[in-house]
DNA sequence: ACATTAATATACT
DNA sequence: AGTATATTAATGT
């Protein structure tokens, strides 16, 4: 297990009011990126910061033997790269669009800038770095003493929380995400993955469409939340 | 209680 | 049609 994981959960749109978000548009550049680029690899180093203003990022590596694992996903209003004084992502990571996605680029300088002139949203930068330690902790937690049907609804109680909306008892998990995806993400093995999912589906606990996560049932994700 | 391998099926482009 | 993704079964640790 890497001691190193990505902290890159940052989520600054909820904080952000329009005007400071048409700030950043005056100040940046967004780009419009069709899906499956990748935006960030080990031989191509940007010494900058990416805003996700819309769509979603797979950030993954690559093993030895050409496998790639997944890390994390971004939707919008996340922050990914990394620049010589700090950085968002592991340094030999990629990031890859899932969807056609819209993505500011910002130097070191003007986040340093924009981050000393918003206290508030300094403040909320340092609350979802740490919501994102604590969930790293406890997916680590989990694939140490936790069985593979526990880590799966872990993991999707984290990424309901972060990108989900809650809709009666069920809650969307909110992100477009492969069994390869959720894997990697837990320790498991795709096949592993396949046979659980399809047993919470018979215990109606998620639901899904094909290729597709649903819905996780909400008092499911509250029974994980409290261990 | 899983992983791994392989064979098969389904969905996406 | 070709590729990616998912399911199922068999076997091993």
């Amino acid at each position: 297990m890497d001691k190193l994981r990505p902290l890159s959960q940052i989520n600054l749109l909820d904080e952000l009011p329009e005007e400071e978000l048409k700030k950043i548009d005056e100040v940046t550049l967004t780009a419009p990126i069709k899906k499956g680029t990748i935006i960030l690899s080990p031989a191509q180093q940007m010494r900058s910061l990416f805003f996700l203003k819309k769509g979603q990022v797979r950030l993954f590596k690559v093993s030895s033997t050409g496998k790639e694992f997944t890390v994390d996903l971004l939707s919008e209003g996340n922050v990914f790269g990394e620049t010589s004084s700090f950085s968002l992502t592991e340094s030999d990571i990629y990031a890859e669009t899932m969807v056609d996605s819209f993505v500011c680029t910002l130097t070191k300088e003007r986040f340093e800038e924009f981050l000393r002139q918003n206290p508030d949203i300094s403040l909320k930068f340092i609350t979802i770095l740490t919501t994102k330690l604590k969930e790293m902790y406890q997916i680590t937690e989990s694939i140490a003493y936790k069985e593979v049907k526990y880590r799966i609804l872990l993991l999707f109680m984290q990424l309901s929380n972060r990108f989900g909306v809650r809709s009666g008892e069920w809650q969307t998990v909110g992100v477009k995400i492969t069994q390869h995806d959720i894997a990697s993400m837990i320790g498991s093995s795709r096949e592993t993955v396949s046979l659980f999912l399809g047993e919470l589906e018979k215990a109606q606990v998620i639901t899904r469409k094909p290729l597709k996560i649903n819905t996780v049932l909400a008092k499911e994700l509250y029974e994980v939340e409290e261990g």
